[in-house]
DNA sequence: TATTTCACG
DNA sequence: ACGTACGTGAAATAT
């Protein structure tokens, strides 16, 4: 059976706008004052509609035009009680029609007519057609309308409150069956329609005579037998009460310009419901909207490809897209199947043996004037030279393109390609980038990349990040695969010299464990150490029977244990992660190839993986010697690594524009003693302890802190931590302003902003959840000091590749840690190189604090520092 | 697959 | 009343 769906539109607007408008409360608005409250819950009600809905059924929305009706013509009291609707509410009806206009939802309104008869016309005409229809109201004389066919949804509340109203839900309700509403109307009456009906005549004596003489029309003929009371007003105000029940009948004749089978619900193109949300700031409307019901522009399933052996016949003058059919996700070392160039939206696959032997592809290839089209350039350069296969000309990296639009896009490709309004579910296999031998989704990258390209580009030009793009993300690219394809060394002997001493540690430990346990049990296994450690030796832990250091730490004295377990789990970690973990990463060149993510963090950092070399052990003394085993056994290179001195705190002073923290950095002198006379309001100098702790205040604040959790970090209370916090704003006050200013621009417009205009959305900061908004708030902080120090740091490395290249420099950079760069340097390179990285490094991006970066070489990266 | 722990900036 | 410092990745156990 066909389904049709009808909306009344002015009463689910009504409702919308109330649920969401609280007196005394400021009611949602957009960043120009427009209202969007009732929208955005209106939006809400309508996706919960779709999400009903299945492909070919119908959807139909009714509006009152908001003119007088023939019902007012009938009566001139109709409606004449109701309060004129908030001039917020009356603003928000235009945009509703607009709302779902961008959805592509058909909606009707007649001069004349009121949205019930026009809701009743369509529905008794679908019914006639063998339609099952629903109708969504809060409006109870919609209920005539109830028959084994059609169902009135009547809500209550919100979404979640809605009764669906059957034949015998009516009878059962109400005590009579559905058509009689109207008679029920007349006795009545209705107060918000200003119905009088029969003056005296309540609900219980209005149901009772309809169950016993039926209509009204027979009511008032047997009024003198009713008699007493009743029956007397029913005669003197018959006519009252026949106007009444006229009035509240939906009249369903009202002649439509279109036919039901015109309602079958297309779905909504992406775009259009996308830039309707932009303008009102209901970025998040947009986000939940039922992805079922977006129209696919773009088809994956149509997208072909041929399979050829060679390009001898094929014109690759052209622009060209490029996807690899990557064997897996580890792009460093596992090869690729094949390849899919796409020029003019044909798509040629040809395996990865016969690439390497087609000249005419390789000198494509190789052209960097002629212009590719990717989603991760970065994993097809690495990947096709370890096939020996060179490329250049990154000219659009779908990827970046997406991550600079919104970094929580992440590096993955389905949401990537959902944000353009592709949709993958059609695919005939899983969606992701790599998996095994598939030139059919190959050849679906290979085009999506190049026919994005203008999308993404406007995209873009929104947010005013071509140049963040162009200038930096794009070069960074080619930076990062140099570093990937360099790799850096690693000695696996060296590793397995420390892993035994630390295997032997483990052994000597473990037995100490048991013992003093006076069982056996899994030491790795956090349930069974808090176990062993709250119930049976009955040490006070925390709620959650965490056993994390700090909790360790608090009972280190408390029994001998405790230590022991410290110890076991150092050396637990040293051997998996940091001695067999990283092993299995080194290559037969002796290297590790870790991979750099461009695409990943919410901030604009690099990330590090396979295997992580941003988190080598440093802190600890004996951890850090794993970092001996990283050296060149060429004798001819040693290591140099170079790092920002503070540079998240200068960063932050030169966005706050903080003059005293900017004369401090100026002066040279040491930040955390500056702090520590200010926080501590000292003369002289500060103590040790003083200075430390100032540093943990230096980082919180960067952090976004927070009492709580300095308190926490610094072991202090909460109100020793406030008055820390409070000396500091008050020595740096302009600081305090930024922040402030960070969240107010964050609240309306959405996202934070580095320094080049990198964006972080966080749209958690209007979460109702007062944490996950606290949370936002640090995020807001933070993020802008972060990313800027990244987005700097980035330039430098694109700086310095460049010039060691133009140079003709021996030496590279092998790794990045932030805000730290490691290079390989040749022995007669050594002054020339230092000089270079750091001059490089410290003007890489004109703040307005000086930049300090400090660093030395060593043969080993541990004797590096 | 989710959670816990711990390594880094 | 709430209970986290911000940003990551890897490896274990727990589910």
């Amino acid at each position: 059976m066909p389904r049709l769906i009808i909306v009344d539109g002015n009463s689910l607007l009504f409702r919308a706008y109330y649920a969401t408008a609280y007196p005394g409360v400021e009611i949602m608005r957009s960043h120009d004052g427009t209202p969007t409250n009732a929208i955005f819950a209106f939006s809400s009600m309508i996706n919960k509609i779709l999400g009903t809905m299945s492909e070919g059924e119908s959807i139909f929305v009714a509006f009152d035009t908001g003119k007088p009706t023939f019902r007012k013509e009938k009566l001139e009291t109709y409606k004449a009680n109701r309060k004129p609707a908030p001039e917020d509410l009356i603003t928000q009806f235009p945009m509703s029609r607009d709302f779902l206009r961008s959805l592509n939802i058909f909606q009707y309104e007649k001069e004349g007519f009121e949205g019930d008869d026009i809701a009743g016309t369509v529905a008794k005409q679908a019914e006639a057609k063998g339609y099952d229809v629903e109708i969504y109201t809060s409006d109870r004389d919609f209920l005539q309308l109830v028959t084994d066919k059609i169902t009135v949804n009547i809500i209550k509340k919100g979404m979640s409150d809605v009764a669906a109203m059957t034949p015998s839900k009516v009878l059962e309700e109400w005590g009579f069956e559905p058509v009689k509403i109207i008679d029920y109307k007349g006795l009545r009456g209705d107060s918000s329609d200003n119905l009088p009906g029969i003056p005296g005549v309540g609900e219980k004596t209005a149901t009772k005579l309809i169950q016993t003489y039926g209509d009204f029309d027979n009511i008032v003929a047997h009024a003198e037998e009713i008699g007493g009371k009743v029956g007397k007003a029913i005669l003197e105000n018959q006519e009252l009460g026949r106007t009444s029940r006229d009035l509240a009948i939906i009249m369903p004749d009202v002649e439509l310009p279109f036919a039901i089978e015109d309602l079958v619900y297309p779905g909504y193109d992406f775009n259009a419901i996308n830039e309707f949300c932009q303008k009102f700031d209901l970025k998040s409307v947009v986000n939940k909207i039922q992805p079922k019901w977006k129209i696919k522009n773009l088809n994956v399933t149509d997208i072909k490809y041929e399979k050829i052996s060679n390009f001898d016949s094929i014109d690759l003058e052209k622009d060209i897209g490029i996807a690899l059919d990557f064997v897996d996700d580890n792009y460093t070392e596992s090869g690729i199947y094949g390849l899919t160039i796409s020029t003019n939206k044909k798509q040629y696959y040809i395996d990865i043996e016969s690439a390497k032997k087609d000249v005419k592809l390789l000198a494509v290839l190789a052209n960097p004037t002629i212009k590719k089209y990717s989603y991760d350039y970065k994993a097809i350069k690495v990947a096709l030279h370890t096939c020996g296969i060179e490329i250049e000309g990154n000219y659009f990296d779908l990827l970046l393109a997406a991550y600079l639009i919104d970094s929580s896009a992440k590096n993955n490709l389905e949401l990537v390609l959902n944000m353009f309004g592709v949709d993958f579910s059609n695919a005939d296999d899983s969606m992701s980038l790599f998996s095994n031998e598939n030139p059919q989704k190959t050849s679906q990258i290979a085009y999506f990349s190049k026919e994005l390209y203008s999308k993404a580009m406007a995209e873009l030009v929104k947010n005013n990040a071509v140049d963040l793009y162009n200038n930096l993300e794009i070069p960074l690219t080619t930076t990062l695969a140099n570093i990937e394809i360099e790799g850096f060394p690693l000695d696996a002997e060296v590793l397995d010299k420390y892993g035994d001493v630390f295997k032997q540690k483990i052994d000597v430990l473990t037995e100490e464990i048991y013992a003093l346990a006076g069982e056996k049990f899994n030491i790795a296994s956090p349930k069974q150490i808090g176990e062993i450690l709250f119930n049976k030796l009955g040490l006070k832990g925390n709620s959650k029977m965490s056993t994390n250091v700090d909790v360790l730490k608090e009972l280190e004295d408390k029994h001998p244990i405790v230590p022991k377990i410290l110890e076991y789990r150092k050396y637990f970690k040293l051997i998996t992660t940091y001695i067999d973990g990283l092993k299995v990463h080194i290559k037969p060149d002796g290297k590790i190839h870790a991979k750099f993510n461009q695409a990943l963090t919410s901030t604009g950092r690099l990330s590090s993986s396979e295997p992580n070399l941003q988190n080598i052990s440093t802190r600890d003394e004996e951890s850090k010697e794993i970092r001996k085993a990283f050296y060149y056994k060429d004798e001819d290179y040693s290591i140099l690594s170079l790092d920002y001195s503070q540079i998240e705190l200068r960063v932050l002073a030169s966005l706050s524009d903080c003059k005293e923290l900017k004369r401090i950095f100026e002066s040279g002198e040491d930040i955390h003693s500056a702090t520590a006379k200010k926080v501590f309001n000292l003369q002289g100098e500060p103590t040790s302890l003083q200075r430390r702790r100032a540093k943990t205040v230096n980082f919180g604040i960067v952090y976004g802190i927070s009492d709580w959790g300095l308190a926490d970090q610094l072991g202090i209370s909460n109100k020793e931590a406030r008055e820390l916090i409070e000396n500091f704003y008050a020595s740096f006050p302009e600081i305090s302003i930024f922040f402030q200013k960070v969240i107010q621009n964050a609240t309306t417009d959405g996202y934070v902003s580095t320094l080049l205009g990198r964006r972080r959305y966080l749209r958690e900061l209007h979460d109702s959840n007062y944490q996950v908004r606290e949370y936002a708030k640090r995020a807001a902080m933070n993020a802008p000091v972060q990313g800027t120090a990244a987005d700097l740091i980035k330039i430098a490395m694109i700086k310095v590749d460049n010039a060691l290249k133009e140079g003709n420099y021996k030496s590279k950079i092998v790794c990045q840690i932030h805000d730290e760069l490691i290079l390989k340097v040749h022995k007669d390179e050594k002054d020339s190189v230092y000089n270079l990285v750091k001059n490089t490094m410290e003007n890489a991006l004109k703040i307005d604090v000086p930049l300090l970066v400090d660093g030395d070489f060593g043969k080993t990266w541990y004797d590096a520092k």
